[in-house]
DNA sequence: GAGTTTGAAACT
DNA sequence: CAGTTTCAAACTC
C-alpha cells in the first residue's frame, strides 16, 4: 500500500489525481490470448502497444512503466515462442529495485497459471520486464518503487535468455498520433546476458518511433549491427501507419538503442518530421553510447519537458546501475520505449500563445493518448504512442500522465478500448490496459531519486495484489487539494513524486531542472559506481516556427544566478522562481526553490497564482510579426530611470515602452535621441566585444599554429623547439648571411637567377643552422 | 565589494 | 485600487 503524504495530497491538483476516466480502461490481461488471434488495436485514441515477433513469433504488449518509485510501471509482453523453452523466462528488472515477488506476481497475473509465482521468472536485472517463453509471455515489468534492489535473491546463474534463432521482438505502439514504436530484438536476440553465453549473438534492443509516413524509417545508432526489418515487420509497420489518424506532419524522434552483447549500447535520437529522419547537422542527432556490463543495468529514460517555450522539448536520459554485483543483470532499457514515446512530438501549430484558447480547466481526464491544449499553448507533445502516458498540457508546459498497467487483458482491453488491430498477420498481442493513477513527471526515476534527498522509505510499497499491482492507493481521506492552474504553473514544470512520499506526491519540477538533475545524477552515478556514461541523452529540442527541431543542450542556456536572501527564492523577486526554474548554482541564501522544499514551493506557486493568475506567464508577449511587436504585457512603471536603464523591464527586454506603460519621463520610444544614442553605444560596444573576441581567437589560433609548425627537423627526440630561438640577433645574423651571399654573387657577376638561387640556398643553410643550434641547446638544457 | 538606486512584487 | 513596504537587481563609486 502506497502511502501518500497528506501534505502533498493537499497540494495535488485534482486533474492529476483524476483516475476515473482511466479506471474504465482498466482491464485484466488474458495471458492465453494467442498472438495471432489478438487483433491489434489501431485506434489512435487509445494507447496501443504491440509486440510482434519473428521466428519465433513474439507478441507482446507493452505498458510502459512509469518512472521510478511511485511510478507504477508495467510492461507486458506476450510471447509466442516457437522454441517453447519450458522455462525460458527472462526477467528484466528495472533499475529501481523491483521486488522479485512483484515481478512474479505480475507474470502470474498476466500469464495465468503458466508461470508459477516466484518460480518461472529468471531475474537478470532488477526488474524491468520478464520474458517467459514457456508461457509465451514476455513481461516487461517495471514495478513501482522498489525500496530495495538487493535481497531479491536473484541469481544470475538462474537467469535464462531467449535464444531462439532469428527471434525478433517488435513492439509497436500506436497512439493518437499514429506513431508506432518498435522494439525489436532481431537476429537470435538474446534478451539477457545473465547466462553468460558468450557465443550468443549480441542482443539488440531497438526502439523506433515511426513518423506518419508509411515506410519504415531508417534507424540510426546501430553501428555494425543493423537491425533488419523483416518484410513482416515492414508490413506491420505499414499497416500500423495506415491506421494512423494523425494528419499533421509530426515532428518525431527515432530512438534506437542497440545493446550489443550487453556491454555497450548506443542510443540515437533523431528528430523526424513526418517520418523522415532529419540528417541535418543542425538537427543535432544525438548518439549516446552507454557502457553496460553484466553486473550493471542500464536504465535510460527520456523525459520531455517543454520548459518555458511551448515547443521546447527536454530529453533526459539517465543511466543508472545496479551496484549489486552478485546479480547479473542486463540493463534492458524498458524505459526507452517510454521515453521514446514521450519523445514523440507533434509539430505545434504556429499560433501565438495569446491567440490560443484559454482553458482554465487545465488537466483533463483523457484517454491515455489524448492531449490537451490549454491557454493557447499550441505545443503538443503527443503521448499518443504511449499506452500509459497521458498528456496534460498547460499554457506553457506539458504534463504527462503515466498510466499504470494493471492486469492487462488483451481481450477485455480491446473491448474497453477503441483500439483495433490491423496486424492479424503479424499475430500481435495488444494490451491496452492502463489505469491512470497519477500524473508523474517524465523525469527519469533515477533523476528523481537523485533529486530527492529524502529516500523512499517504507511508506512506499508496491502493491502485491496482482490485480492492483503497481497501483497507487490514495488516502481515503478527502483532503483539500490545491488546484494549480495548469495554464499558469511555472513554465516547463513537470510533476514529480514528492520526496519521501514514495510513489505518490507531486513536485513541481521545472523542466530545466530535470536536465540539471540529470547531469548531477549522471555524475553521481558514475562517480559512485564507476559506471561511466559518456554522455546522457539530454537535449532540449525547440520547435521553431518552421517546424524543424533544433536540439540544444540545456546546460548551455544562460541563466543568471540569483542572490536572494530573504525571499527564500519563493517569491517572484527571485528570477529563478519567476522563470519556473529551480535555483541551481545560485548565490541565494535559505533557498527553498528546490526539490527539498517542493511542498513550500508548491504553496508559493499557488500563492503567486492566486495573487496573479498570470504570474508565470511571460511578461514580454510576442507580437504577430516578430520582435518589432513585442511588448511588455503589463508595461513598466519607471519614474526615475527614464526607461533607459535595465531597471526598466521594457528596456531590459530591448523593447520600446508602449501605451500600457505608466512610466514617467519615458525616453524609451522609437524617436528618442537618448535611446538612439544608447543603442548606438551599445551596438558599438557589442561590436568591439565581438571584434576583440575574434581577434583573440585568431591570435590564439595563430600562436597555436606557429607552435605546431616550429617542430624541429633535426631533433631526434621529436620535441618541439622553442620558436624563441629565432631572436632578433638570429634574424639579423641571417640577414647578414643573405646579404653577404648577395654581395658575393654580385661581385662574381653571376646571373640574377643564379644569384637568387644561391641566396635562397644560403637562407636554407641559415635555417638549418638555427634549427640545429636550437636542438642542441634544447638537448643541453635537458641534460643539465 | 560596499553602498545606492531603482522598480517590481508584496503587502496593507 | 492606491499607498507603502519589501526585495533583489542594477548601478555607482
Amino acid at each position: 500500500m502506497d502511502v501518500v503524504s497528506p501534505e502533498l495530497i493537499n497540494l495535488l491538483p485534482d486533474e492529476i489525481m483524476d483516475t476515473e476516466a482511466i479506471i474504465a480502461e482498466e482491464v485484466p490481461v488474458s495471458a492465453a490470448q494467442p498472438c495471432d488471434v489478438a487483433p491489434v488495436p489501431m485506434e489512435t485514441d487509445a494507447p496501443v502497444t504491440t509486440v510482434t515477433a519473428q521466428n519465433p513469433q513474439l507478441c507482446a504488449t507493452l505498458t510502459p512503466s512509469p518512472l521510478r518509485s511511485g511510478l507504477p510501471s508495467q510492461l507486458t509482453l506476450v510471447v509466442s515462442s516457437a522454441s517453447s523453452s519450458p522455462s525460458s523466462t527472462l526477467a528484466f528488472k528495472p533499475m529501481f529495485a523491483t521486488s522479485t515477488a512483484t515481478s512474479t506476481r505480475t507474470t502470474a497475473s498476466l500469464a495465468g497459471a503458466s508461470v508459477p509465482a516466484g518460480g518461472g521468472l529468471q531475474k537478470l536485472s532488477p526488474g524491468s520486464f520478464a520474458i517467459s517463453a514457456a508461457n509465451h509471455q514476455i513481461i516487461l515489468n517495471k514495478v513501482a518503487e522498489a525500496t530495495k534492489t538487493s535481497g531479491m535473491g536473484v541469481s544470475a546463474s538462474t537467469a535464462q535468455v531467449i535464444k531462439q534463432d532469428g527471434q525478433k521482438l517488435l513492439v509497436t505502439t500506436i497512439g493518437k498520433s499514429g506513431q508506432p514504436i518498435m522494439l525489436q530484438l532481431p537476429q537470435k536476440s538474446v534478451l539477457g546476458q545473465a547466462s553468460g553465453d558468450g557465443k550468443s549473438p549480441a542482443p539488440q534492443y531497438k526502439v523506433v518511433t515511426i513518423g506518419g509516413r508509411t515506410e519504415l524509417k531508417p534507424v540510426m545508432g546501430s553501428p555494425g549491427s543493423p537491425l533488419p526489418v523483416s518484410a513482416l515487420q515492414a508490413q506491420q509497420l505499414k499497416t500500423l501507419q495506415k491506421a494512423q489518424v494523425s494528419s499533421a506532419a509530426p515532428i518525431k524522434y527515432i530512438i534506437t538503442k542497440t545493446v550489443s552483447k550487453g556491454l555497450t549500447s548506443q542510443t540515437t535520437v533523431s528528430p523526424v518530421i513526418a517520418g523522415r529522419v532529419l540528417n541535418s547537422p543542425v538537427m543535432s542527432t544525438k548518439t549516446i553510447s552507454i557502457s553496460e556490463s553484466l553486473n550493471t543495468s542500464l536504465h535510460k529514460k527520456i523525459a520531455i519537458s517543454p520548459l518555458k517555450s511551448p515547443s521546447k522539448l527536454t530529453v533526459v536520459s539517465v543511466a543508472s546501475q545496479t551496484p549489486n554485483a552478485t546479480q547479473k543483470t542486463m540493463g534492458v532499457p524498458v524505459n526507452m520505449a517510454l521515453g521514446q514515446q514521450i519523445l514523440t512530438v507533434h509539430q505545434p501549430a504556429a499560433v501565438s500563445p495569446s491567440k490560443g484558447v484559454s482553458n482554465q480547466s487545465a488537466a483533463q481526464s483523457l484517454k491515455p493518448v489524448q492531449t490537451v491544449t490549454m491557454g493557447g499553448f499550441k505545443t503538443i507533445i503527443p503521448l499518443a504512442t504511449q499506452p500509459n502516458v497521458q498528456q496534460i498540457q498547460g499554457s506553457r508546459f506539458t504534463y504527462v500522465r503515466l498510466v499504470t498497467s494493471t492486469t492487462a487483458n488483451p481481450t477485455t482491453l480491446q473491448a474497453g478500448g477503441p483500439t483495433t488491430s490491423t496486424m492479424q498477420t503479424a499475430k500481435p498481442m495488444v494490451v491496452n490496459a492502463g489505469t491512470v493513477r497519477m500524473s508523474v513527471p517524465i523525469a527519469p526515476a533515477q533523476t528523481m531519486k537523485q533529486m530527492v534527498p529524502k529516500s523512499i522509505t517504507t511508506t512506499t510499497q508496491v502493491m502485491t495484489n496482482a490485480q492492483t499491482q503497481q497501483r497507487l492507493i490514495m488516502p481515503a481521506t478527502s483532503l483539500p487539494q490545491i488546484q494549480p492552474n495548469f495554464t499558469n504553473l511555472p513554465p516547463g514544470t513537470v510533476l514529480a513524486p514528492a520526496p519521501g512520499t514514495g510513489n505518490v506526491g507531486y513536485a513541481v519540477v521545472p523542466a530545466q531542472y530535470v536536465t540539471q538533475l540529470q547531469q548531477s545524477s549522471l555524475v553521481t552515478m558514475a562517480s559512485s559506481s564507476g559506471f561511466h556514461t559518456p554522455t546522457g541523452v539530454q537535449a532540449q529540442a525547440r520547435l521553431p516556427v518552421n517546424g524543424l527541431v533544433t536540439a540544444t543542450d540545456s546546460s548551455t542556456r544562460p541563466r543568471k544566478p540569483c542572490n536572494c536572501t530573504k525571499s527564500q527564492c519563493l517569491k517572484l523577486y527571485c528570477d529563478c522562481f519567476a522563470n519556473g526554474e529551480f535555483c541551481n548554482n545560485c548565490n541565494c541564501n535559505n533557498c527553498f526553490n528546490n526539490l527539498e522544499h517542493e511542498t513550500e514551493r508548491l504553496k508559493a506557486i499557488k500563492t503567486c497564482l492566486d495573487r496573479n493568475p498570470g504570474a508565470f506567464k511571460p511578461k514580454i508577449g510576442k507580437g504577430k510579426q516578430g520582435e518589432s511587436d513585442r511588448r511588455h504585457s503589463k508595461g513598466c512603471n519607471c519614474k526615475r530611470s527614464g526607461c533607459l536603464k535595465n531597471y526598466c523591464e521594457c528596456y531590459e527586454a530591448k523593447i520600446m515602452c508602449s501605451s500600457i506603460c505608466k512610466c514617467v519621463g519615458c525616453k524609451n520610444f522609437e524617436e528618442s535621441p537618448e535611446r538612439k544614442t544608447l543603442m548606438h553605444l551599445a551596438d558599438a560596444a557589442e561590436v568591439r566585444v565581438q571584434q576583440q573576441t575574434a581577434a583573440k581567437t585568431k591570435l590564439s589560433s595563430q600562436i597555436s599554429d606557429l607552435l605546431t609548425r616550429t617542430t624541429p627537423i633535426s631533433t631526434s627526440g621529436g620535441g618541439r623547439l622553442p620558436y624563441t630561438f629565432v631572436t632578433k640577433e638570429v634574424v639579423e645574423a641571417t640577414c647578414e648571411c643573405l646579404l653577404d651571399q648577395a654581395r658575393q654573387t654580385e661581385l662574381s657577376g653571376q646571373p640574377q637567377a643564379l644569384a637568387e638561387r644561391l641566396i635562397l640556398e644560403e637562407f636554407g643553410h641559415c635555417l638549418m643552422r638555427i634549427i640545429s643550434s636550437a636542438g642542441k641547446a634544447k638537448s643541453d638544457c635537458i641534460n643539465c
